[in-house]
RNA sequence: GGUCUCGUGGCCGAGCGGCUAGGCAGAGGUCUGCAAAACCUCGUACAGCGGUUCGAAUCCGCUCGAGACCUCCA
């Protein structure tokens, strides 16, 4: 089945048609490590997990690149600010490595909790200073860097009158000559929107590299194109990040690699859109944002409740990447019980028996979700044509619907695995450790007593049971045969 | 100010010229000792005003409103 992605540079959907099939490259712009992973952080990973997962399911190799930002990512980008971890570090009183590491962890396990699976390779931008320089010299060779005081920048002007600086962003670089001209404590730089490649450290920066230039760090955008061509080669298939990484980021990504190489280094770039809360964009400046351990334990000002990992990986899933996401309790409740209710679905699957013939078209489920999916990741169209299915199953459950053994196989197939391999949705309930394997047998023994207190009608011991399980969290439900529990 | 998105039923969110998703909430019903779950039925929404068309939520124009980027942010 052929994916369509919407690019960025060409604003339309294009077919996607890797490079060397079968192999597929991607890269994603990955986190600062300087705080903790918030909601924000959740979108790309997970729009991006899913492009991964579709990507593998449809038996391409991937090879898929996340960077861990460590160093450079200055507090404005008009190349004045303090270095993000620097600061940090500063105010913590701790080395700016500590800061890197205990964030990096930070980040990976709320990642593992919303079931983003590991990148192939996750470098950082510490670690390929060498190839950032390499990077830098090409472009100074190629005429398109200058040398200010130690520190070199990239000439945009110059490079505008061979290529198209905005092309990606739609900027215009003659609107923001015209715009901003304030050059206040900007000495170094031709122009404002010059940007740093390599900035000399001052006396007191604890993190620094000796370079041809000077002892100093590399600018930011130097290490995704840095090393999005070591790990991917040049040209590679997508690249992906937040819509915010639009501009200036991606664009000087663009430049500096046409700088150094002369040609595009990407071919498909994908933006996730941003999440909102109450209508604005999360972020840092306003003061709103929701740290993913504040959601998955409710200890915020914000939140009623707190939400599972499954949850907002619903949520998510439940917008198509490229539109905002508006944030709100109201909203990631109904996903938490739209989310159970397919769980649900999935776990009653196992009830179902076969008949002599199927009242129900097994074969359409796999395509329409492919389909939706195929066509630039449109989740919420599969997870629509998911819930068609969950009332099929409820109607098989209860043989309303009919299935053959083959259909059933089938469809319990397929269900699960566009479930839990494609959109990544797990059930926590079947991760079978032994002390839920007794829990659940412990539960089912309450309830087969539970039962024949109802036989004997001898409602006040079967309400209790049930009543006592309730406040331990358990929801029981009786089914026509029996009985039926949740956690 | 410049560039660009978007305004869909109570809420969230698809749709991108005709066949009017889906989830949550709400109403009624079936089942049931009760409850829960499940199932069935129900709401005819597309900011406003014009235009194009046999036909527009979907295309064009204007008006109003919201937001994003141009500063740090995923």
């Amino acid at each position: 089945m052929n994916i369509t992605i919407f690019n960025t540079l060409s604003r339309k959907k294009e077919e996607f048609k890797p490079i060397n099939p079968p192999h597929v490259g991607l890269y994603v712009c990955g986190p600062t490590v300087y705080g903790d992973p918030h909601l924000g952080h959740a979108r790309p990973a997970i729009t991006f997990d899913l492009l991964f997962r579709l990507l593998k399911y449809l038996d391409y190799k991937v090879r898929y690149v996340r960077n861990i930002t460590d160093v450079g990512h200055l507090e404005n980008d008009a190349d004045e600010g303090e270095d993000k971890i620097a600061k940090k570090a500063r105010l913590e009183e701790l080395e700016p490595m500590e800061i890197v590491q205990y964030y990096t962890y930070r980040y990976h396990e709320a990642m593992r909790m919303l079931n983003a699976l590991p990148p192939s390779i996750e470098p950082r931008a510490s670690g390929h200073i060498i190839e950032q320089i390499e990077l830098i010299k090409k472009i100074i060779e190629n005429g398109f860097g200058y040398e200010s005081n130690g520190s070199i920048y990239f000439d945009v002007e110059k490079y505008h009158k061979k290529y198209n600086y905005g092309k990606l962003s739609g900027r215009i670089l003659d609107d923001m000559l015209s715009t901003t001209r304030v050059l206040d404590g900007q000495e170094e730089k031709h122009n404002s929107f010059d940007f740093a490649l390599w900035k000399k450290a001052s006396p007191e920066h604890i993190m620094r590299w000796p370079s041809p230039w000077s002892d100093g760090f590399p600018g930011w955008h130097a290490e995704c194109s840095a090393m999005s061509t070591k790990y991917l080669g040049e040209p590679f298939d997508i690249h992906g990040g937040g819509m915010d990484l639009l501009f200036p980021h991606h664009e000087c990504e663009i430049a500096q690699s046409v700088a150094a190489n002369g040609k595009d280094a990407v071919k498909y770039w994908m933006h996730n859109n941003m999440i909102t809360i109450n209508g604005q964009k999360m972020g840092k400046s306003l003061g709103n944002f929701i740290t993913l351990e504040e959601l998955f334990t409710g200890n915020h000002k914000m939140l009623q409740q707190a939400y599972s990992p499954m949850t907002i990986r619903f949520f998510m899933l439940q917008a198509q990447y490229r539109s905002t996401l508006d944030f709100s309790n109201e909203a990631l409740q109904a996903a938490e019980k739209g989310l159970n209710r397919l769980l649900a679905a999935g776990r009653a699957l196992s009830k179902i028996k076969p008949s002599e013939k199927s009242t129900v078209d097994v074969s359409k489920l796999k395509n329409e979700v492919l389909e939706a999916l195929c066509d630039d990741l449109n989740s919420p169209i599969a997870i629509a044509i998911l819930f068609d299915w969950v009332r099929n199953i409820n109607s098989l459950v209860e043989g309303k619907e009919t299935i053959t053994e083959g259909d059933l196989k089938t469809l319990v197939t397929t269900f699960n695995t566009i479930v839990k391999e494609i959109l990544g949705l797990v059930d926590n309930q079947d991760e079978g450790s032994k002390n839920a394997e007794l829990t659940g047998k412990l539960i089912e023994m309450l309830l087969e007593m539970r039962v024949q207190a109802k036989t004997n009608k001898d409602y006040a011991t079967s309400d209790k049971i049930r009543d006592e399980l309730n406040k331990l969290g358990v929801k029981v439900m009786d089914t026509k045969d029996g009985f039926d529990w949740e956690v």
